[in-house]
DNA sequence: CGAGGCCTTGATGCACCTCAACCGACGTGG
DNA sequence: CCACGTCGGTTGAGGTGCATCAAGGCCTCG
């Protein structure tokens, strides 16, 4: 650690280089940025927002501002129709970025709602813009990552279009799976964040039907289920399931 | 027309002018450029290609290095899995913007095919995003078209995800018929360029069902259908059908 | 005129939805 | 402390919307 008397004077590092220092760099929009780069970057992500579980981070039809940068936790993200109709569009966790659907109309189109206590760093779109002009890695990495989800739609389309239910539930465990596995966490064992009808309402299927299919899964040795606890017995077999379809970011 | 004598001469403008003298100049990139701006932007789409009805614009695993604006003709894009399983992930007409999943991982990640014989302008990415950095509106309308492109897909899903046949084809029907309308055509009456089994990939049905759900809404006089010919008999009546759900692009 | 592509329609089966009962965990208030 | 309600989950029974299989019609093109 740093010697403390010198945070008094004007040494605001502490305070720029909330990128910098951060450990989600590799995963999130600093990738392939230098120190210099990554500094203004951390200038422009100024403030962070706490969300409680429960709580919005943002609400369909308000005015978009920033994305945001889930720094921890875990969110969904939601639309809804008129007639109260709704289906979770995706679960987002640290390192992802959420409001690209806004960026369109300046609206937020879908709610993002926190699946346990979360904390986000907010980014002003209209600065994001502005420095990525001169920070040409930055825009390139911001495309790519635009890019990524609609390529993740793509497969969410592919998968709510043409697979049987338990191909649906062994796609998104394994799709979760790899996701903690880039994170640092296990592959083969962890805890489910959201209930069986957000999985239901995401794979589109009704929450009974995604019980069945986590209890066939069961029966068959290939996972074991304890509530929202999630152990993977056979990673090769849970693939085979799901039909060894491309995979979703 | 121009004398024909001037071409010969350093009058390049017919060349340099792409996007300016282009009908499509407010559907496409152009969208919030002055008239410099466009001038730059029709340097860079330098090349047109053509091409035939079945024939492929790019297909899923080849390199990407441009992306397409959709001048004439009408085109599917669709994504494939290993075991053989295909799904439309989209229809594609004029105005539109082609490629862009690909910009994540610089390979293409699903084909796009010709439904009728068409015309593409070429835009090499590079470039796009090298002269973006010193038009910002153009910046700023790319990224919201990658952003309405990611809304779209979310609108499909819903669609995927909880409609029903009937709902899922009506839902179609006004997507096309709100896309006719805003290119000058009429909104009631239009010919279908896709078969009903493309038609039955992209709403994850199969084509029986597909032709069965037009025959009832044609029973209910909310639309003749005569092969491919769609006439939209109560535009009103089809919005019912949807659910009224939010529009999907 | 025959072949093949595209579409329609009918009969049947099945995967998933719907409805319902039950269980355990948790929190709250008497 | 226990009674009770609520919430999330599991499981069963029965219904249904769509898939599947099959037959036949129309149109185009060789």
């Amino acid at each position: 650690m740093l010697s403390d008397t010198s945070l008094h004077h004007l040494d605001i590092s502490h305070i720029r280089s909330s990128c910098a220092s951060c450990s989600l760099r590799e995963l999130c929009l600093p990738v392939g940025l230098n120190e210099q780069e990554v500094q203004v970057l951390g200038d422009v992500v100024s403030s962070k927002r706490k969300v409680q579980r429960g709580g919005y981070l943002h609400r369909t039809g308000t005015k978009f501002q920033s994305l945001f940068a889930i720094r921890s936790g875990f969110l969904k993200t939601c639309v809804l129709e008129q007639d109260g109709r709704q289906q979770v569009t995706g679960f987002h966790m640290t390192g992802e970025l959420l409001g690209l659907d806004a960026i369109s109309t300046d609206i937020h189109t879908c709610d993002a709602i926190a699946l346990e206590d979360s904390e986000v760093c907010e980014i002003p779109f209209a600065k994001l813009e502005e420095i990525s002009r001169t920070i040409p890695s930055l825009m390139r990495h911001f495309h790519k990552i635009m890019s990524r989800e609609i390529v993740r739609d793509h497969g969410v389309m592919l998968l709510l279009g043409s697979m049987k239910a338990e191909e649906r539930l062994a796609s998104f465990l394994l799709n979760l799976s790899r996701r903690f596995l880039m994170r640092g966490y296990s592959e083969s064992e962890f805890n489910l964040r959201m209930t069986r009808e957000e999985i239901g309402s995401y794979l589109g299927l009704k929450l009974e039907t995604v019980s069945r299919a986590f209890s066939k899964l069961q029966d068959e040795n290939i996972i074991t289920v304890d509530n929202k606890h999630i152990q993977i017995n056979d990673l090769a077999r849970l693939k085979i399931k799901m039909g060894n379809s491309s995979c979703v970011t």
